[in-house]
DNA sequence: CTTGTATGCGAGCAAACACTCGCGTCAGGC
DNA sequence: GCCTGACGCGAGTGTTTGCTCGCATACAAG
């Protein structure tokens, strides 16, 4: 189910944001087992009963945290992105410095970046990634297309298939698991992966 | 909580498989919402009280179900790896049979693999997956560090995360999303992201 | 056969929790 | 200032589900 009505007055406006923050709140705080609506209604300050005026039901609210996320990460990169792709050819610095992005971006919220991860089931988040790896995919293939001479790979939508697989999940899990290596060789390596791919 | 007793006669013995195989079945067919203990009890043919005299909880037996399978990845993977590290040099056609296997792998169960990583909180499987990646990047360290003309990079544990962490999310994506790109044409362009990064 | 133990049963308990409903309160247009 | 509908309340309901417990049955040792 999704938004019940929507809210007229100024009053009932700020409710339906507590309610959300305090949805973001829970999840990022105390994890998803403690999101239940009696809590979150407690936490944004209101009665379960106001809750539902809005949100047809438990899932119309987790929806909403979870796509704002997601669009506050894919707002941060498409920003990197499309200020590297005005000029002229990118380059391996131009790589890297979307490379900073996406991984800035993720460092942002870790705490609700794990558990949208690691905690819900993925097939909540699923829609929205795939929405964020395809506008990724589509900037690269208009890319790799324009300009031939920056990959000599053959198939231009597999190559960005597989670029986006492979550096997403070397992104999300160096956010996640926080393993020893320094960020900046970190960064360093995955251009080297992107550019030794394209350029093999 | 783990396994309460273990069985002492043949036929508690039958039991537990039969739950264990139950909880996979309601798994893989029904998904993670329909895993109660009493559709669990039922699909195995016992009542609910039986299932409490040898597993402590429901995720007991989750976590069983759960450890079986990614050992049974891991089996498959570490069969094949282990039959082309002996000899000398893999080189790109034995890396990609390694990447066969671990394709293939995945590809046996397509309906519990979407369950586990789709449906359940990622923190049940984390255990698991990372015991299967650390011992495949145990072997590619070692494997790395005694044959330095196979690789250009600096730092080997770092070059074998990035390198485990960027191909084991296309495998499984490629297997979970079924994109539309021919199999063999992903596994020739993950050797030329393997081959293009290592002699970068 | 007897007896102690392992195994199995299944109705039912207790807690959690999503969601409702009837009623009181307040905002804001006229 | 009034009046109507929007807003808010919170105790309560219905359901689901993990898990128990007292008892029956099957097994194996002596």
């Amino acid at each position: 189910m999704q938004m019940r009505k929507s809210p007229r007055q100024q009053r009932s406006r700020q409710t339906v944001e507590r309610i959300i923050d305090a949805g973001r709140t829970v999840l990022a705080d105390q994890g998803y087992d403690a999101f239940s609506t009696n809590r979150v209604a407690a936490v944004a300050g209101i009665s379960p009963g106001s809750l539902y005026q809005y949100f047809g039901d438990k899932d119309a609210i987790l929806t909403i945290v979870i796509d704002r996320y997601w669009d506050e990460v894919a707002e941060q990169v498409a920003a990197s992105l499309n200020d590297r792709i005005g000029p002229g050819t990118i380059g391996l610095d131009g790589v890297r410095s979307i490379l900073d992005a996406l991984f800035s971006a993720l460092e942002r919220n870790p705490a609700l970046l794990r558990v949208l991860t690691e905690q819900l089931p993925q097939v909540a988040n699923r829609e929205r990634r795939h929405a964020l790896e395809q506008r990724i995919r589509d900037v690269l293939v208009t890319y790799l297309t324009a300009r031939p001479e920056s990959s000599r790979r053959p198939d231009v939508d597999l190559a960005a298939w597989v670029l986006v697989m492979a550096v997403q999940n070397v992104a999300l899990r160096w956010s996640l698991d926080r393993p020893g290596f320094n960020r900046d060789r970190v960064l360093d390596e995955v251009v080297v992966l992107v550019g030794g791919y394209l350029l093999a």
